[in-house]
DNA sequence: TATCAATATGACAGCGCTATCATATATCCT
DNA sequence: AGGATATATGATAGCGCTGTCATATTGATA
């Protein structure tokens, strides 16, 4: 990349305090709508400012303050549509706040992952991290920013620690309401995919999933829960281990829509009219589930929401723990119904 | 959010020069792998760099030199899924190369789309833009940046323009090639459902789709081609009117992976068989195309590697202009097939 | 009127780097 | 050997802001 020739000629908040005719430290304050100025000043400079159109250098800003205007958005999901869901979310809000966004992939998985995230704040200072699952439950990406006193909040499905802030949603009540849909349509054989065991959600599914059955009297069978990886690929398989089985249940309840749709896929393969021989319903409610056929029964989980909100809590960060919980939504599409007769 | 108390201890490049027993100077040419620095100073450096964890400040760097070590990415598109494998491969280049990556969603349609892209390089001063499509199409947007003397790649699916750096794949040629596979099929009646005007690929599928018909003999029929905007319920829209037709088509041809599931949706919701009755063919190969049933004939758009090389062309430009085109693929699966016997 | 706080503004240093220029040493040629 | 280069290093001045501290200016109070 070329050497951008920048002659010098940018305007500065130098060229916009001659204009109005005021210090640069007026300028400064006006910018950072400090207290302290009177009425006909920061209009004078305003004017200047627009006038001018000017725009501060984030650079100088960082250096010479203590803030950043930049916060980072810590990831490692292999869903785009819930990456895309998360980012947009939390970009609204930024966008508000005339802060910018940093947003940084990464692999739970990797060994250096905390030093990766420290160099992060070094060379950037941002001054606030929003973490989506399953960053929010590594361990030592939390003491690292605790460490290094950096503020930071949660978007957490179904977990709340007393130690950071959060939003989440109710995944055990989400799970117990799907759950409790599909008895109430009338299955009794209920087969229920795991998510990836690095995400919180999944646990709190597979106890909504439980605690419905307990509540309704139907008995728990381990033979219907298989392990799943939240994509594509082990709904399929773990359709087809569940299909064949002596007694396959009548309704499959997968953690995800990704893996509900591996699940439609095999029924389909498999010449299973559906939803009649087979029910079947997601978690998300991503664009995925309304493009499918049978359009997916599925939990609507609030996560642009939940970004914005994350956002939210960061910036009105005063030091307190807070927690916020949003709602979620059954959304019933035709890929469930009453099971046939047998 | 709170004021994060940086209590002064930050590990500068000074602290690297004492402990290394050098200059400011001769760490910062270390850094930047600058010229003239013997081996055994270098060493010394980089052992104090890596002992004392040191990472360079970004905003200093700014400040003081040319370079911003960012670039941005703008993008205005709605697919999800294309938006994060351009983010992916992007990205992958940038950490190479170390430089920052912002992520700007925009509005094409939006009527300060200029001032505010201005803005976003007044602010962090980034040496480099990518643009996807259909930002790539934004004359503002062009004139913006070249005014500002920014260096930047268009990411522009089947368009080139002498005046800036592209990458791109042959969308014509990919169109023809689909067209020709369903002609090979059998089919003479093909409906085509062209893609949002503002993207400049809708034009080039579509002629490539004429082509193909051309070269083959078979004519072009108004009738079978409708307007879409690449989200599926246009696809939905355009398959009614398709298959309300007289004599509607044996084969439908979406300009993308979106549209075409909305045509599945409808050709179930009517109970044809598929692909029997009707074959469908999408553009983009994107996650969804595979987990559709019957799993979607479609083209094979290399959208990471599109970006990555973006990204690479960035770094390499030296004020010329570039071009380079990737190939693309037809992917072959269960959504096409010869057209059942009238 | 004198005294104090609240309000309003400016001068100036310095954040952590890189650019520029000066200087010192090594290597080459005739 | 004696200059002319190429190589290697450092001293110093900012980049464009904000923090700190000093200095008005006002209004309120006794």
């Amino acid at each position: 990349m070329k050497a951008d020739d920048k002659t010098n000629n940018r305007t500065t908040i130098k060229t916009v305090s001659l204009a109005a005719g005021v210090s640069m430290k007026t300028v400064s304050r006006v910018l950072n709508k400090e207290r302290y100025v009177s009425e006909r000043t920061r209009a004078r400079v305003e004017r200047a400012v627009a006038d001018l159109q000017f725009t501060p250098s984030v650079a100088a800003r960082i250096l010479a303050g203590k803030r950043s205007y930049q916060i980072a958005l810590i990831y490692d999901n292999h869903s785009p549509h819930y990456i895309h869901q998360i980012q947009t979310g939390v970009w609204a809000r930024c966008t508000e706040e005339g802060v910018r966004l940093l947003a940084q992939p990464s692999d739970v998985s990797s060994p250096n992952l905390a030093s990766e995230i420290g160099g992060l704040i070094d060379q950037t200072q941002v001054d606030g991290v929003i973490l989506s699952s399953p960053v929010t439950d590594a361990a030592v990406v939390l003491q690292e920013l605790e460490r290094r006193n950096v503020p930071y909040v949660r978007i957490s499905p179904g977990t709340e620690q007393a130690r950071a802030s959060s939003v989440s949603m109710d995944d055990v009540k989400a799970a117990d309401d799907m759950t409790s849909h599909l008895i109430a349509l009338g299955h009794r054989k209920i087969g229920f995919i795991i998510g990836h065991t690095n995400h919180a959600a999944s646990d709190q599914r597979l106890f909504g999933y439980r605690r419905a059955l307990d509540r309704a009297g139907v008995s728990y069978e381990p033979k219907y829960v298989l392990p799943g990886a939240f994509d594509f690929s082990s709904g399929e398989a773990a359709a087809d281990i569940l299909l064949d089985l002596q007694t396959p249940p009548t309704a499959i309840f997968a953690s995800n829509d990704d893996m509900a749709a591996g699940v439609l896929t095999v029924a389909h393969r498999r010449g299973l009219a559906l939803p009649g021989q087979l029910s079947v319903a997601g978690f998300d409610d991503t664009a995925l589930a309304s493009q499918l056929w049978p359009p997916l029964t599925t939990v609507r989980q609030p996560t642009r929401e939940l970004a914005y909100a994350a956002a939210s809590l960061l910036f009105a960060m005063r030091g307190e723990v807070a927690h916020r919980r949003l709602p979620h939504e059954l959304v019933l599409r035709a890929s469930t119904a009453a099971p046939a007769k047998a």
